[in-house]
RNA sequence: GGCCCGUUAGCUCAAUUGGCAGAGCAGCUGACUCUUAAUCAGCAGGUUGAAGGUUCGAUUCCUUCACGGGUCACCA
């Protein structure tokens, strides 16, 4: 198996050193050839830029040709070129950087034979830095009026067509780099998953949150129910896990007095792949003392409203055909009334447990034996879940499948927990924390005697956890939101891996 | 993991009933000093994802495999 694996990872370099150039990226090293000859530094070690591409769009485009003439703003710009027009002693381009282009017109006259032989070794793709004036053309498009370039980097590869770019998907995720050169729409998605989590950390810190970080590798995988990935350390000898949840690390921290807390990195859960699961996602926790769940909610509520208002400028989501409106406040229903409604079953089937079960393991197709509390996740999944567009909170869940939340002060049978579903999908997940630490030992019991019977999910006894609960943890609201899915809703794409630079693929 | 779909030039896509694998962009050569999907003339570019099979002949039909997408199942 391993011998097998090895040879196969050489033959993959062999073929690859072996592999072919294809006429253009001859074309392209020839070309670099040919400069080094001349003497020109392709890679220098630094450059004094006075503009980016973006300052001269946002700071020019207003003026008027003759504002600019008379202003003579000399610049000078690096960028990609992304485009070339040449005609015959003169040349247009553009170079852009992360956020836009901007054009560039080049002289025989102006810049002298030299410089414009060189630019015929120049490529799309090349990033160069432009010395020119910034003016207007006839048809009023801002351009730098170059009398000189100097070479950033060379490109050795020829680009993607520039109006179709790249639009080949297993391409894009495997050459995120290329994706991101050719496609600034993409560019977009993750600027702005860089905004809303910068938005996420003010909204907390406002608050009087701090941000702490706990242990990525777990002696024992707890906080979620979910398959974890398995590691070593060598130098200890052990087994570790690959964390499914921060959740009884920033509990240990409320008890150790931090009233709130929040963490944003990542889980890592060794379950399927599909548009909204990658193995490891982002997640927001935020713990807060003295709180319950329906603080929770209007926490929730303030924090994505915000969000999409200082992000978007809306209140209102755009996702596919869907509009979500993010008005507060938002739907709220028990979770067996959306079973009710949603399954279409009667209120009276649900008393028939055995009934329950039997009709959500006609649903699910894996043998495992459900529970009762497991048969109404099922039932939900299938029949309530897909249709919850609007943001709705799903409130009171099963005791059985949550281990780890309060007991409801009206039904012993649930716990003070929600989930917000949005857009089709699970977004948040939420409780009145447990804290009763003779409690959580019966609940971690019960989960113990769930895996005996071979449910991989069920949560591990964390003694430590326990002996942490002993000392008090005050009453506190905490939640996890799912980043992935949630920046899915603010940049309206419909798959995980069109917001994540990097999805897990099988390697090639 | 099951089912369905896809994989053709560097990129985006064609190819009729199984009958010489094409186009646009990109590239190369040339013309052109306000173009902008620049234009014009010419040239080059292919082991049709891989391996087998059927056939006189396979991009096309069949089998297996690889990778990806969609969907179902499990999960956030």
């Amino acid at each position: 198996m391993v011998d097998k694996k090895d040879s196969a990872n050489k033959m993959t370099l062999n073929e690859e050193m072996k592999s072919e150039k294809s006429d253009q990226e001859i074309a392209r090293e020839n070309k670099m050839e040919k400069l080094s000859r001349e003497g020109i530094e392709l890679f220098p070690h630094r450059v004094e830029i006075t503009h980016s591409v973006f300052d001269i769009v946002s700071g020019f485009s207003s003026f008027s040709n003759e504002e600019l003439e008379e202003k003579k703003v000399d610049v000078f710009v690096p960028g990609r070129i992304i485009s070339i027009r040449k005609m015959g002693r003169a040349i247009f381009f553009h170079i852009a950087d992360s956020r836009t282009k901007v054009q560039a017109y080049l002289r025989e006259d102006k810049v002298g034979k030299k410089y414009f032989t060189l630019f015929s070794l120049i490529d799309i793709g090349d990033i160069i830095a432009v010395k020119g004036i910034v003016f207007k053309t006839r048809t009023g498009e801002l351009t730098v009026l170059a009398d000189s370039f100097t070479f950033l980097a060379k490109c050795l590869h020829p680009l993607p067509e520039k109006w179709h770019g790249l639009q080949d998907i297993e391409l894009r995720y495997r050459k995120r780099h290329i994706d991101l050169i050719v496609n600034p729409e993409e560019r977009e998605v993750f600027r702005l998953r860089s905004t809303l989590i910068a938005h996420i950390r003010k909204f907390f810190d406002q608050r009087g949150y701090i941000e702490v970080e706990t242990p990525m590798m777990h002696s024992i995988p707890g906080g979620a129910l979910a398959k974890p990935f398995k590691t070593f350390h060598n130098a200890l000898g052990i087994e570790l896990y690959l964390r499914i949840a921060p959740e009884l690390y920033l509990k240990r921290l409320t008890v150790g007095g931090f009233e709130k807390v929040y963490e944003i990195n990542r889980n890592f859960r060794n379950e399927g792949i599909s548009s909204e699961h990658n193995p490891e996602f982002t997640m927001l926790e935020f713990y807060e003392a003295y709180k319950d769940y329906n603080d929770m909610m209007e926490l929730t509520e303030e924090l994505i409203n915000y969000l999409s208002l200082t992000v978007l400028g809306t209140e209102e989501l755009t996702f596919g055909e869907e509009k979500i409106s993010l008005k507060r406040p938002w739907k709220r229903i028990k979770f067996i009334e959306a079973l009710v409604y949603y399954s279409g079953l009667s209120p009276r089937k649900f008393d028939d447990k055995t009934g329950i079960i039997e009709f959500a393991s006609n649903l699910a197709s894996n043998k495992v034996p459900l529970s009762y509390g497991k048969a109404l996740d099922v039932i939900f999944d299938k029949y309530v879940k897909h249709n919850l567009i609007q943001p709705t909170f799903v409130m009171d869940y099963p005791r059985e499948i949550s281990p780890l939340a309060k007991t409801s002060r009206e039904n012993p049978e649930e716990v003070e927990r929600f989930e917000l579903v949005m857009g089709g999908m699970e977004i948040a997940n939420a409780f009145s924390e447990l804290t009763d630490p003779k409690e959580q030992g019966k609940r971690f019991k019960q989960q113990a005697a769930e895996r005996e019977k071979g449910d991989e999910e069920s949560h591990m006894i964390d003694a430590d956890y326990i002996n942490a609960l002993e000392y008090g943890l005050p009453p506190t609201g905490g939640e996890g939101i799912g980043i992935d899915r949630l920046v899915m809703l603010f940049a309206n794409r419909k798959s995980i891996r069109e917001v994540i630079l990097f999805p897990l693929l099988r390697p090639k």
